[in-house]
DNA sequence: ACTAATCCAACAACATGTTGTACAATGCTA
DNA sequence: TAGCATTGTACAACATGTTGTTGGATTAGT
């Protein structure tokens, strides 16, 4: 572990107290009382830190969000002119390794729909930029088609930890490619079609 | 407008001052005082109806959930084995017309995270049911792309509103149609290499 | 190196606000 | 006028946000 000031250390220790509580109930059901004893601090302690709950969970969503230069790769495979897959940026992993568990939380049914929205709206902007660069036309229409894309990817993922990971990484990435290369709609009728 | 009883109307007006605050501003700077005071009662009437203001949400969030009979077309477009479209279920719109301004609200940034999980739940559910009738086979799969699908949709229906109807309806039928059953993915590439 | 001045994280205590409940008094409406 | 709906009021329990104090660390002066 790098050095820490006392005062870094209180802050990330009420901050980890918080994240606790936030696992399990509802932020109208969270006390500052409830942050500041599982901490061990006085509860006057949280007011040198934050001016109240709300603040202490935007700071730890804003500590979750990724740059600009991360995370394209896992969300979205851009191809080059000759259909070559653009390289994945290097530290991705390693940010989904450190901060998934909570970025599913966020992601989740209890979690934050303001988070989402902002992660959203990163990932489709680190893409436009991208497009703009190449000079691209339907720039409107592109923006939606990115949007249905990024949500319905978090939404897979999401649905996968929500189901302990029922079925097994590689099938996962199968199904992903298939429908986003295919289309979801195609592949929907496909599977119904090839019933009968 | 139809009759009501004293009661449900001051519920109605109670749930109504409500949703006036929670378009404002997020659950935890809301009071009961506040809620009673904009629908002009005493605040003690607040608890004759909610046992607290979560309950208020939640009922509020149960009223626009849609009915097992309804819903499916905007959502999806399901084809028989015939490749015919299965008709939209009567009522549909009336919902969408009557409920829309709060769903988007509840579907927003300042929305709610297990109303959308619900609401995607639900719609997932209406859609295996469906497919089990079918008997069809990889139905862990299915679930997956139904999800992705649904996810896509309602974000990309979010983002519509959120950019003020920047585009007509039927441009973004339009771009949802050829992502749906082209591939999100499939549909980028070709508009990136189009500009070269 | 020793002391004094200063800083500042943490705390206890206080004033104020909110919650949930109770119950008698008042107002509507059928 | 009988029966509910709503009000007014009060209260205990708890939560919030602010203030002034304390004591250990840090810095400055000699």
């Amino acid at each position: 572990m790098s050095e820490m000031s006392r005062k870094e250390e209180t802050k990330n220790n009420l901050l980890d107290a918080f994240w606790e509580l936030y696992k399990e109930k509802p932020l109208t059901k969270i006390t500052v009382k409830e942050i500041t004893d599982k901490a061990g601090y006085n509860r006057g302690t949280f007011y040198t830190y934050f001016v109240d709950i709300n603040e202490a969970l935007e700071i730890l969503k804003a500590s979750l969000m990724p740059d600009k230069d991360m995370i394209i790769n896992p969300f979205i495979e851009l191809k080059d002119n000759d259909g070559k897959i653009i390289e994945p940026i290097e530290g991705t992993n390693d940010y989904l390794k450190k901060n998934g568990e909570k970025i599913a939380v966020l992601l989740g049914p209890k979690g934050d729909p303001g988070f989402v929205h902002e992660l959203k709206a990163r990932l489709r902007q680190i893409i436009i930029n991208y497009a703009e660069d190449l000079e691209i036309k339907e720039v409107e229409d592109f923006e939606y088609v990115i949007e249905y894309h990024i949500a319905g990817l978090i939404s897979m993922y999401q649905l996968w930890l929500e189901k302990k990971q029922n079925i097994d990484e590689e099938s996962l990435g199968l199904v992903y490619e298939k429908t986003a290369y295919d289309g979801a709609l195609s592949v929907i009728n496909h599977m119904l079609n090839d019933t009968k």
